[in-house]
DNA sequence: ACGAGGATTAACT
DNA sequence: GTTAATCCTCGTA
C-alpha cells in the first residue's frame, strides 16, 4: 500500500541505536496509526523512557530473561513490543540496538494532532464527560487506548507494518537543536529496580501539557521539569 | 498447578 | 493520599 506516508516513514536504521539515543530522537516524531476504517491518527511523541537491557533491573529483559513475553525485545531494531500491565492497559515500545540485544524505548506520552475526536471516542467511558485533549494520550496506557494499539502489534515491524508507523521529527522540532526544551528524570513506576530506579532515563518535552503527570519515583516535583 | 505482582489509570475520601 | 480494577506472566512447587 505505497503512498505518501511511506516516503516519510522511519526505517530500520532509525531504530538501530542505543535506547538513550533513540528515546531522545523520538521526541517530536509523529506516531501514526491507520485504523481499519482507513482513518489516520497522528500525534507527536512528548515523553519516552529508555530500558537498557540485561543489566537494567527495571527492564523486562534484565538478566537475559527471555520468555514468550519478552521475545520481541530480542528481535531486530524496529520490532514493536507491546505488553499488558495490571490486566487492562497496554504499553508501546520500540526495540532498538541490535539483534539479540534486548533494549527498547517505552512511549509514555503523545500530543494528539490528527483524529482527536476519534481518540476521544476510543478512550471514552460510558456516562462520563468527554475527556480533555490533555488527558487523551498523557500516559503509556492512555495513548495505547487512544490509538487503538494492543498486542496485535506485538512482534511486528514498525518499518513495514501497515497500521502503524513513525515519521521522524522535522528540522527545528523537539529533539533536534532545541535541547533546552527537553527534560530528563528518573523513570516512572520502577521502584523495585534498586539503583536502576533512580537513573535519569526518562525524557520529555518540558513545556508540553501532554506529558504524563505521573511522578518519577524518588524525584518529588510538582511539575515534571524539576 | 498455584499465587504474587506489575514499565497504569480512574475514582474515591 | 488511597485503592480497586483485572489478567497475564513467571517463579516456585
Amino acid at each position: 500500500m505505497p503512498d505518501a506516508a511511506d516516503a516519510r516513514r522511519a526505517g530500520r536504521d532509525y531504530f538501530a541505536t542505543d535506547p538513550s539515543t533513540l528515546a531522545q530522537r523520538l521526541l517530536g516524531a509523529r506516531l501514526c496509526r491507520r485504523l481499519p476504517t482507513a482513518e489516520v491518527l497522528r500525534g507527536a511523541i512528548v515523553e519516552t523512557e529508555a530500558y537498557l537491557g540485561v543489566d537494567d533491573l527495571a527492564a523486562h529483559s534484565a538478566g537475559w530473561r527471555r520468555t514468550a513475553r519478552t521475545e520481541p525485545m530480542y528481535g531486530p531494531p524496529g520490532t514493536i513490543y507491546v505488553f499488558q500491565v495490571y490486566g487492562m492497559h497496554h504499553c508501546l515500545n520500540f526495540v532498538c540496538g541490535a539483534v539479540d540485544e534486548p533494549v527498547a524505548v517505552l512511549i509514555r506520552a503523545v500530543e494528539p494532532i490528527d483524529g482527536i475526536e476519534t481518540m476521544r471516542r476510543l478512550r471514552q467511558s460510558p456516562g462520563k464527560r468527554p475527556l480533555r485533549d490533555r488527558d487523551l494520550c498523557s500516559g503509556p496506557g492512555r495513548l495505547c487506548g487512544a490509538f487503538g494499539i494492543d498486542r496485535a502489534f506485538d512482534g511486528r515491524d514498525i518499518a513495514s507494518e501497515e497500521g502503524l508507523w513513525l515519521e521522524p521529527a522535522a528540522e527545528g522540532s523537539w529533539g533536534g537543536s532545541e535541547a533546552s526544551r527537553i527534560g530528563n528524570s528518573a523513570r516512572v513506576g520502577v521502584e523495585y529496580a534498586g539503583a536502576w530506579a533512580d537513573k535519569p532515563l526518562r525524557w520529555f518535552v518540558r513545556d508540553s501539557i501532554h506529558v504524563s503527570r505521573a511522578r518519577p519515583s524518588g524525584a518529588v516535583a510538582k511539575r515534571p521539569d524539576a
